[in-house]
DNA sequence: CCGGCAAATTGATACTCTATTGATTTACGA
DNA sequence: TCGTAAATCAATAGAGTATCAATTTGCCGG
């Protein structure tokens, strides 16, 4: 196992078991044997083990519960594609599917907008201001509030394409369910001349107010979607 | 290839209840056996199987009822009582729930309306036209098209508030699945008095392709709701 | 039909033991 | 100084066993 010169052995623990949960070998929900098992089966010691563990606890890939044992948590599933990664988007071309993107507009630190539903315990919040795009046709504009509480600063270089995945990487935050409502509201006055519809049309918009796996709601927005080339898309059963 | 250990007693037991729910094997409504001989069947204590019994009581998938037994629940959120009969019902008022009603405004067998998504086999279906309460509120206008094949005959004194808990009793279909698409269009002209806007107002619209359990799409709708008073609401995880 | 009672069943608690991770410390080698 | 090994003890979870409380259901008699 331990290969002279390389990565200190802790990390080629964490790199190997971070592999097989990539590739599916290690699903979510299940359970690592005991420590003392493990490390006996690498050559090496229990702490250098735990070092590893305490690695992938740290990147949110395993649940370590005292006294019961180590649990996979592969959560949304890093090495997927984009699939995972747009779960929660529900936009859609109207003749079907679209490949989404964002450009971002402004980022500021902002008091919350109190029209917003109520989120999070910080008076402020980051306001992301976006155009988002369905393969490469414009298809909605969006202002979304992530709670002061998630983090001190947050700059548009900073954000990518997908901000639930921004939000997992980088904050450890993960939005484990939503709440949309779609109604419909004026197009607000902020929003860029590319999207095809002067402000204060009277456009559908969406509601939606997200919430972190423990429950907590940690994010609001409003999205005005273009009803010719767009639908809000829902499968249910 | 990545070893794993066992999962307690406890979750294995959990996961077994929960496959064979899903599976079919434990319908709603269904005794399970008493925990004295499940637990002796599993070959576990009682203690241990009352913790696997427990996570499924707070999954909302079992009733445990002192003295009497351990029931299955795995119908549709039970917070909403005739829940199962509105299970594919996405309206809302705008605060939230809403007890749903409708008035039948016709039911006529016709050719189907060309501008109809594609559904069922019959060139004819019935179009029932009906305006939707929520608690009273008057809330959208429906247009909904049956499918021919589905009955030769369908008469409004035959339907019941609920049309898909209609179908499945008296035409002995199920719908399994449906698909919503929400953007906008003109209210229609034959849209009642009743109804707070005027024909030709643009306003949210949903258009439902709904399939049975074997898959066939067999109803097709359009859907105009108020925005002022009412949101199509989604949970999403 | 109603009330009482017995039987069946789950709810709740306590105790014991084993397994497992959490935390800390010391020592050694590169 | 950092990585690693090894050891020890603390704390927690899981599991088994036992006992009693509380509730439901069914049966029987008045």
């Amino acid at each position: 196992m331990a290969e002279t010169g390389a990565l200190p052995l802790h990390m080629q623990i964490s790199e190997l078991l971070i592999r097989d949960i990539a590739a599916g070998r290690l699903v979510d929900g299940e359970r690592l044997p005991p420590e003392r098992e493990m490390a006996a089966r690498h050559g090496i010691s229990i702490g250098t083990l735990r070092k590893a563990l305490a690695a992938l606890q740290a990147q949110g890939m395993l649940e370590r519960v005292q006294g019961s044992g180590n649990y996979i948590r592969s959560g949304p599933d890093p090495g997927r594609g984009s699939g995972a990664v747009y779960a929660f988007l529900r936009l859609e071309l109207a003749e079907g599917g679209g490949l989404p993107t964002a450009r971002v507009l402004s980022v500021d630190r902002l008091p919350k907008d109190p029209a917003l539903p109520e989120f999070g315990s910080d008076p402020q919040g980051h306001r992301i201001r976006r155009l988002r795009f369905l393969s490469g046709t414009v298809a909605a504009v969006e202002e979304i509030w992530l709670d002061g509480a998630q983090t001190p600063v947050l700059k548009a270089s900073d954000l990518s394409e997908s901000l639930y995945h921004f939000y997992s990487t980088r904050l450890g935050l993960r939005i484990a369910r939503a709440e949309d409502r779609v109604g419909q509201g004026p197009l607000p006055d902020w929003a860029p001349s590319a999207f095809p519809y002067p402000p204060g049309t009277a456009l559908p918009m969406i509601t939606r107010v997200s919430h972190s796996h423990d429950g907590a709601a940690v994010e609001a927005s409003w999205t005005w979607f273009d009803p010719q080339h767009v639908r809000y898309t829902v499968r249910l059963r």
